[in-house]
DNA sequence: GGGTATTGGTTGAAAATGTAACCATCAACA
DNA sequence: TGTTGATGGTTACATTTTCAACCAATACCC
C-alpha cells in the first residue's frame, strides 16, 4: 500500500479534512478567501508587516498576497503606509475595523476546530502536538 | 499565540511544505495535475473504481474527479467501463499504459519524499506516524 | 404504471491561483 | 556619477478550481 504510508499524502489529505469546516466560516460567512484570512490573523499578531514579510509567514507567494492586502484593504480592514527609508516597501497593518472583526471571526473558527477534535483524549492531542512538532522543526519553523 | 496552536493551519502548513518537492514532478516532470495524479494513485491500488469512490478517496468534489478522469482517459492511462445494472455509473481502471506511468512516476515521489524525511531519525518518524494516525482514526480513515 | 425526488456524472461560467513580465526604487561598484 | 543588477510590489494572461445548472438513469411511493 503506497498511499497509507505516502506522507504528503497523508499530510494533504487531514489538512483538507481539518479545514473543511473552518473554510467555510470564512468564506461563506465572512467573504474571505484563504490568503485573505491567513494575512488577517497574520497582521493580528503583529503591529505591521511589509508584503514580504507576510510572504515568510503565510506562507504564499507574493500575488496572492498582494491580492489579499488589496482586497482587505479596500474593505477597510488594513490600511498601508510607505516606509521612510525605501519607498519600495509598505507597512500593512490592522485597522481598528479589521481588529474587529478579527476578533469577531477568531472564536468562531476556534470554536469549530474544537469541535472536530472533542473527540480526542488529552493523550491523543499531546500526540498530535508532538508528531506535528517534529515536522516543524524540520522545516525550521521555530 | 494564535497560529501556532491552530491545527488546521499547522497541518496545512506542513502539507504544503511536504508537498513542494513532489508537486514538482508530478507537475512538471509528467504534466500531471494533482488530482490526475491522486486519481492515478488511487486507481493503482484499486482494480476498477467509480467517480464517486474516488470523489470519496481522493478526497475531491465530483467535478475535479470527473476532469481529471477525463484527462487520464484522453492519454490512454485510464478506460471506463458501463456498469451492468447501472447505466450512471461507469468503472475507471488503469490500462496497462497507466500502470506503467505509475509504475515509473511512483518511485521518483518516494525517493524525493525520502529526501525531505532523511535528517528524521526512527523515533522521529515514529512520533510523526503515531501522530498522524491519531488524526486519520477520528475521522475514520482506517 | 406514472409522477417526483435522488443519484452519478458532465459542462459552462465565474472566481481563484500560478506564471511571467513588468515598474519603480534601491544597492553595488566601476 | 552612471550603469548594472537585485528587490518590493503590482499587473496581465493562462490554468485550475469552484459553483451552479444540467442531463440521464434509477429509486421511491402513490
Amino acid at each position: 500500500m503506497f498511499l497509507k504510508t505516502y506522507l504528503p499524502y497523508r499530510l494533504n489529505l487531514l489538512a483538507e479534512l481539518t479545514s473543511e469546516k473552518t473554510r467555510e466560516i470564512y468564506r461563506r460567512r465572512h467573504e474571505l478567501t484563504r490568503p485573505e484570512w491567513r494575512v488577517l490573523v497574520n497582521l493580528a499578531e503583529a503591529p505591521s508587516l511589509t508584503a514580504s514579510e507576510l510572504c515568510l509567514r503565510v506562507p504564499a507567494q507574493k500575488t496572492k498576497i498582494s491580492r489579499a492586502l488589496a482586497a482587505l484593504e479596500a474593505r477597510g480592514w488594513v490600511s498601508r503606509t510607505q516606509d521612510a527609508r525605501d519607498a519600495r516597501v509598505a507597512h500593512a497593518a490592522l485597522t481598528l475595523r479589521g481588529k474587529r472583526a478579527f476578533n469577531r471571526i477568531r472564536p468562531e473558527m476556534e470554536s469549530a476546530t474544537e469541535a472536530l477534535l472533542a473527540p480526542l483524549s488529552p493523550e491523543e492531542r499531546a500526540k498530535v502536538d508532538e508528531g506535528l512538532k517534529v515536522l516543524e522543526r524540520l522545516f525550521g519553523l521555530d
